[in-house]
DNA sequence: TAAAATAGTCACCAATTAGTGACTATAATT
DNA sequence: AATTATAGTCACTAATTGGTGACTATTTTA
């Protein structure tokens, strides 16, 4: 019969939740999906794992919960799109390309979520690449078809390798290399000449089209 | 004078240690690079596990010897460098480039080690991207260099770009989506619309720096 | 042919993992 | 205040994992 004089925990089911949603978070950012255990989780959050399986059935729909409860591409999604456009939206597209190359960089838990995408079949992470899908088909039909007309396939094929190779160099970067092609991306100079191309090919490829048209 | 009646097994320590880095690479192309835990590389190889820690010292080792009996870049690495190059390399790097974006398609177990190279931190690994950079520069400083001279540099990103997005458009195909900016991977056309960009962005580089000379 | 060396097997241990039943403690309801 | 609902704890099971000591079986050597 002991009294518990120590303070009495909060008891809050929706605080808990929460607690368990930032855990995977914490946990996805610095150790990576593949740690994404349920007694690490519950650790983590400082809760019992019972809890997780009370409140959303186990694991997997924690981690589900996780995702849905993210928004990956806000820094891309309406980032842009001003009305008055008159280069054919080369430079809005050199701003989003460049800025998202940083941007990947920046946030370590982006990255996780692309490398999971990439390696787990997974529902959720269907849905955030059905997401991205979507954003980018905005961004296609409102700038790029408009502009490159019968050439917009090729445009977006182009589009495609360079937004794949900004994702590939940042997730490549300080694992187990630091330069790609001699290229070191660890320094500035080495991402500038990355952004530097990335303006370069733009540009290429919006000087060709209008010498086509 | 053996009697054969229940077969006798075959004592061969090479043959037994050959079994297991042949598991290895089953286990990876089949299932991924988590997958390799001992107790399922002794299971797939038919052997006792005890076995890989007498040969080999342990799990770790084992992969380490795997990684290093293989060579992953082969299939560029002494492919071109043809003496007669006139056009300044342009039609190398094409063939180079899409054959190596059909190459990773195709090669399950690259792509694995692909994935691998930017989710672990490994020695073997390591030297696995440094001998592709030793590769990637010898290409370099053989073709580029000498043609795009002072230029070489912002060649380079655009070729670490290039090549990274050909790395990530396989990686990505298949698992959660199958189309990257609206152009779906897993069809003929899809692949040949990014083949052809790679083919054009060549172009655009390369007639740039001809404008600029 | 006997003995020494070693290829290979097997049973077992310890740690980690997911998951659950029974319980306690607190808040809400009457 | 007594009752009820439920947030949270804890101890346990079962399966999987990496790892090892002791053993058997085959080959080599003296």
């Amino acid at each position: 019969m002991e009294k518990k004089t120590a303070q009495p925990r909060e008891r809050n089911k929706e605080k808990s939740k929460q607690r368990f949603l930032d855990a995977v978070g914490t946990i996805l950012e610095t150790k990576g999906f593949a740690a994404l255990k349920v007694n690490d989780i519950a650790a983590t959050a400082g809760l019992d794992k019972k809890l997780i399986y009370n409140y959303f059935g186990g694991t997997e729909q924690l981690i589900e919960a996780y995702i849905s409860s993210k928004d990956f591409w806000s820094n891309v999604s309406m980032e842009a799109l001003p009305s008055g456009i008159t280069d054919g939206g080369l430079d809005i597209l050199k701003r989003i390309f460049t800025s998202q190359f940083d941007a990947v960089q920046e946030d370590k838990e982006l990255q996780k979520i692309l490398l999971w995408g990439i390696t787990e079949k997974r529902v959720s992470l269907q849905k955030i690449a059905a997401l991205r899908e979507e954003i980018g088909e905005q961004l296609l039909t409102t700038i790029i078809d408009p502009h490159f007309g019968t050439e917009a396939r090729a445009f977006r094929a182009a589009a495609a390798l360079m937004v794949s190779g900004i994702y590939y160099l940042n997730l490549y970067t300080d694992i187990n290399a630091k330069t790609f092609g001699g290229i070191d991306l660890t320094t500035e100079e080495g991402r500038q000449d990355i952004k530097s191309a990335i303006e370069m090919m733009l540009d290429l490829l919006y000087s060709r089209s209008k010498s086509n048209l």
